[in-house]
DNA sequence: CAGAAAGTGAGAATGATTCTCATTATCACA
DNA sequence: TGTGATAATGAGAATCATTCTCACTTTCTG
């Protein structure tokens, strides 16, 4: 199996939103002479084919996404992760206002997941 | 006049969004013997206590915002400027999706800026 | 098969940001 | 006004994510 297939084979079966490293390291374990550049290098040109989709946020490292097409994504301030967050309003909205179906878009919304909501209690 | 005082004036005065080398640089003109730490510091915790905006996108660093309160931005794919991107459906649809006026986001969408546009021809 | 082109591993280099720590400024109040 | 407590600072080292370099495979193409 050829590295870039297995890099989007891991990403497309994870239920998280994967940071380069979390790829990486779990690449490592069927590849494990797979080299850090090389999974940065497949998914920067994985991103550019529009494969998979690239979600950065304001704290931490960039988060990779198996679907390309732009949605609103929700990051837990506590724990980091991202989550998928639906809306169409929100979607119709911005493809509205740039009047296109065409377009890229990061939007992620600060919130508090319920896992940590519960650990604070 | 304080640190934090010369900083937060200069992002208020800012047209642009400045990165934080861009307010470093500034600041040292009226403050040479200031630190990046220093800039960064303050910085932070401004953001921290809603004085200014912090707007991050998927490329290049960080870039600080005179006004706290969330809204969309965008991005020129080109020379990676960021302006404000008014939208008041936008907005609306963010805060009912939320249920709530007190939300923090960030929406980034990706264009290619007059300037650009022209300089490309 | 040969030679060109593309992909890779290893690790150095970079850029942005954070951290550490000794020093300095600011403050509260005796 | 002096004194100790607290906060802020400059300098630069450290960290983290990411990109780059380059010698070396691997894969294609004819």
């Amino acid at each position: 199996m050829k590295n870039s297939e297995l890099l989007l084979s891991i990403i497309e079966n994870s239920r998280e939103h994967m940071t380069a490293d979390m790829i990486y390291m779990e690449a490592k374990k069927l590849q494990p002479s797979i080299a850090v550049g090389t999974v940065y290098r497949n998914l920067a040109s994985m991103v550019e084919q529009n494969l998979i989709g690239l979600v950065s946020t304001s704290q931490g490292p960039a988060r990779y996404d198996k679907s390309p097409i732009s949605h609103p994504h929700a990051r837990c301030t506590e724990c980091g992760r991202v989550f998928d967050f639906k809306s169409d309003e929100i979607d119709r909205a911005i493809k509205q206002a740039l009047g296109t179906n065409e377009c890229f878009y990061q939007l992620t919304v600060n919130y508090l997941c319920d896992e940590c909501r519960e650990n604070n209690k």
